[in-house]
DNA sequence: ACACCTTCGTTCGAATTTGAACAACAGGAG
DNA sequence: CTCCTGTTGTTCAAATTCGAACGAAGGTGT
């Protein structure tokens, strides 16, 4: 009666494909950051703020929206956004349809600092990720985990 | 003579594969984290280390090799295992072979902590992950993720 | 207008992570 | 044996992260 109380484990396919997903997240997430701080003195979490920044209609979004496209805690993000703030690359503003709301926008300063990060972040990715897979496999790769994500984003907001 | 200056940006089905990747990886780890602290009070690095650990011959590892497999730093290493002896779940021995040497090994209350968190964190990734991609997309995950991890980790040791 | 529940962003303390510096040792070339 | 270079694990300060608690304001029903 095994199957009755023991979990169904993984199995070899299984656990191949998990654990090649955690080892290549964990590996791509410490190269990445490693060459965005010595390229730009940033860090993963502050350049990929500018960029949600930057693809926002006007440049700028509310923090529970830009904490929620970043999936982060509030108060990380309050805490990035102040050191953004302080290096002059992103600016506070109130928001005019809500006194609580705060607004996240990019200065000019932090649309040049995007323009001069992007292309060495984006080849490294290149590099390391997208052209070592196939046509298909990044298919797949987009299809399947972006379900997973939708899946995953359900259960946070029931 | 954009195409010698401007880098190759990513087409919308590499953009896809790409965030897909990096939001699939930050939702799942939330959750992972959240349910690992609520069931058993361990993180999920923490949980890692004894799954390593229990695979490991003589359920025990040295300090630089299994830093390497959990993909952190040595120092990171240092203050977890740390943490696990205090709670008895991990041991550190020395290394016959080499005194500098450091081997964590496994106590029994580990073996037992490892026994009563595993099913429902196996559950989880199984809900979230495994069940909602199908064989041939977990192939396609396991095939492709595990040439980036390998190319990643030679990149890591030249 | 009133109470009531939710949402917003911040603050706070605790936990964790990292890289650099360090002392002790290993391993090999000469 | 004796340098010399590379490893090993730890310590340290600094940076980051999180969740809980908070005050302030929105929104709703009555």
């Amino acid at each position: 009666m095994s199957s009755l109380n023991e979990p169904r484990w993984l199995d070899p396919d299984e656990m191949a494909a998990w654990r090649g997903f955690v080892v290549a997240s964990n590996l791509l997430n410490r190269r990445l950051e490693r060459q965005l701080k010595e390229d730009s003195g940033l860090s993963h979490q502050q350049y990929e703020i500018l960029v949600h920044l930057s693809a926002a209609p006007g440049d700028s979004l509310r923090m529970t929206e830009l904490a929620d496209r970043l999936i982060t805690s509030k108060s990380g993000l309050t805490y990035q956004v102040t050191q953004l703030e302080r290096a002059g690359l992103v600016a506070r503003r109130s928001c005019p349809s809500d006194v609580r709301g705060v607004i996240a926008e990019l200065t000019d300063q932090g649309r040049e600092m995007l323009r001069q990060a992007a292309p060495g972040h984006v080849a490294l990715v290149r590099e390391l990720l997208i052209d070592v897979l196939t046509r298909e496999q990044l298919a797949v790769l987009a299809e399947g985990l972006g379900r997973v994500s939708a899946r995953l984003r359900l259960d946070e907001t029931p």
